[in-house]
RNA sequence: GGCGCCGUAGCCAAGUGGUAAGGCAGGAGUCUGCAAAACUCUGAUCGGCGGUUCGAAUCCGCCCGGCGCCUCCA
């Protein structure tokens, strides 16, 4: 094993901890995924790629690691919704999942390990509820719901580092008048007329939110994980539930060791949020062919910090990253010498390496890993000619930035078979110069620009791009 | 009302005790037929006031401003 020195802010203790797995070089992750019941906006997509990230880092340094991501697929929300479509909540909530896959493969998300969804976890979902009705943490009231009893769990509270008592005074404006306590929460809601429905010990029903990541934890990873991640909107309610009704009947296990929380993505001041109506969908994000371009801005800031979405930050970080990719666009993997070369630009990568490192295993500090490589990037561009040195830094910087999830790639064009006709234009347009008919060559630039395609003159001869 | 976070150059953003990383934008150069790209040079004393310290952006207190959670939410 490598003598790894990373670290990792816990929610639960607010510190920046060691992080130690509990089976050597394994971690188990689980993070908290949509409630499918609309169109994902870019708020999902950071969260995604915040754990992607970790995920990603964490495989560099050598772990296997075991990523669960659940969907909600049963919920209030996704009836309403349905019944507003004209179509089964099941319907909706499979399209939205189809949608979900397709696009975080578009934004370079890895596929999670495993996939678990609310509604193939009745039985152990059940199982849960039976054990904690029987062990006094939650209660049937007949004719209604089952509810947890968070007076019975003495540590509650303790993930969100409030008190039962503090919650109380400014809070809800209706309570169910069935709860004991204002804050038990659901676990088992009784199905109304026409609503989808699980026969169960307390009459059709569906299960509570909360309880479903409590029964996927359980039965796909056993018990305690390592890392339990989600948007830091889930610590209160969502996560301090989950580990009250895991541990009130584990025995005091801690349900995760690492509680991990991506701050949230704002839209103009605010959090961008589904029920505020103020979102950036993943569609249209990728519309703009925006999906790397969001992943260089996510990287730009801490993953525990807000991050604000606008035109000028994207602007920024689209410049950002056509730097980077510049500085790797002509790499061929097959010019890369397989010996490091005795050259200075392979200490400058051995040190950006290191400086890499250390920076993600400062949890995850990816601002000053990206600061790296754009040192990194400087001093390939400083050479000019693509000696072996040069191929060698190229590919270092390519598999560092490939460690966040950047491919650095040229932006695909719009018009796939457009490409030979830009070719010749340019061909011609370099006779032209030759012959010093600069002015027909600068129309032709002008013009091709218009249409977005970028000519870069050179001594071998001109190259374009399709901007992004 | 309770709990928590944040306020660093025009913008974004690292930095938690020893005299401020990086990116974008801007300015001046180099290269170029011109441009683009790239390269070189160029900017801040860290919201305000007070305190601790030999020394603070970094610790403490107060104030001002912003955000999040306390209700479904990545």
């Amino acid at each position: 094993m490598s003598t790894v020195s990373l670290t990792i802010t816990n929610t639960l203790t607010g510190r920046k901890e060691p992080f130690e797995t509990i089976e050597p070089g394994k971690v188990k992750m689980y993070v908290c995924g949509p409630t499918v019941y609309a169109e994902a906006h870019i708020g999902h997509a950071m969260s995604a790629m915040v754990f992607d990230i970790i995920r990603r880092y964490l495989e560099y340094r050598g772990y296997q690691v075991i990523h669960a991501q659940n969907f909600t697929d049963v919920d209030d929300k996704i009836i309403v919704r349905a019944s507003e479509l004209g179509i089964s909540p099941d319907r909706l909530a499979e399209d939205m999942i189809q949608e979900w896959m397709a696009q975080t493969a578009i934004l370079n998300v890895k596929p999670a390990t495993i996939y678990p969804r609310a509604t193939q976890e009745i039985d152990t979902i059940q199982n849960l509820i039976e054990k904690l009705i029987s062990t006094g943490h939650a209660y049937h009231v007949p004719g209604s719901d089952v509810f947890y009893r968070v007076t019975s769990f003495e540590d509650y509270g303790k993930l969100s580092h409030r008190k039962l008592d503090d919650m109380l005074a400014g809070s809800r404006i209706y309570v169910d008048p069935n709860k004991e306590h204002p804050m038990d929460f659901v676990l088992w809601k009784a199905a109304k007329e026409g609503e989808p429905a699980w026969e169960s010990p307390w009459g059709p029903g569906r299960p509570g939110w909360h309880i479903e990541c409590s029964a996927m934890i359980q039965r796909h990873l056993g018990g305690q994980i390592d890392i339990h991640g989600g948007g830091s909107d889930l610590v209160f309610p969502h996560h301090e539930n989950e580990i009250s009704q895991s541990e009130s009947i584990n025995c005091g296990r801690g349900l995760a060791r690492y509680w991990v929380h991506n701050g949230m993505l704002q839209l103009s001041g605010e959090k961008m949020s589904k029920s505020e109506g103020n979102f950036v969908t993943i569609r249209e994000l990728l519309d703009m062919g925006g999906g790397e371009i969001f992943r260089f801005m996510v990287l730009g800031s801490h993953y525990r910090s807000p991050l604000a979405f606008g035109q000028e930050t994207y602007d920024a970080a689209r410049r950002g990253l056509e730097r980077l990719i510049g500085t790797v666009r002509d790499l061929d993997r097959r010019d890369v010498p397989g010996e490091r070369p005795d050259h200075p630009l392979a200490d400058e990568v051995d040190d950006v390496r290191s400086r890499f490192e250390s920076a993600m295993d400062d949890d995850f500090n990816t601002p000053v890993a990206l600061a790296a490589l754009f040192d990194l990037a400087r001093s390939i561009n400083r050479e000019s000619e693509p000696t072996p040195a040069v191929r060698y830094a190229q590919a270092a910087l390519q598999d560092l930035a490939g460690v966040l999830g950047l491919r650095l790639r040229e932006p695909e064009p719009r018009t796939s078979d457009s490409g030979p006709y830009v070719d010749l234009l340019v061909q011609v347009r370099d006779e032209l110069r030759a012959a010093r008919q600069f002015e027909l060559a600068d129309r032709i630039r002008d013009r091709l620009s218009a249409l977005g395609v970028s000519v870069e003159d050179s001594s071998e001869g001109a190259r374009w791009r399709w901007n992004a």
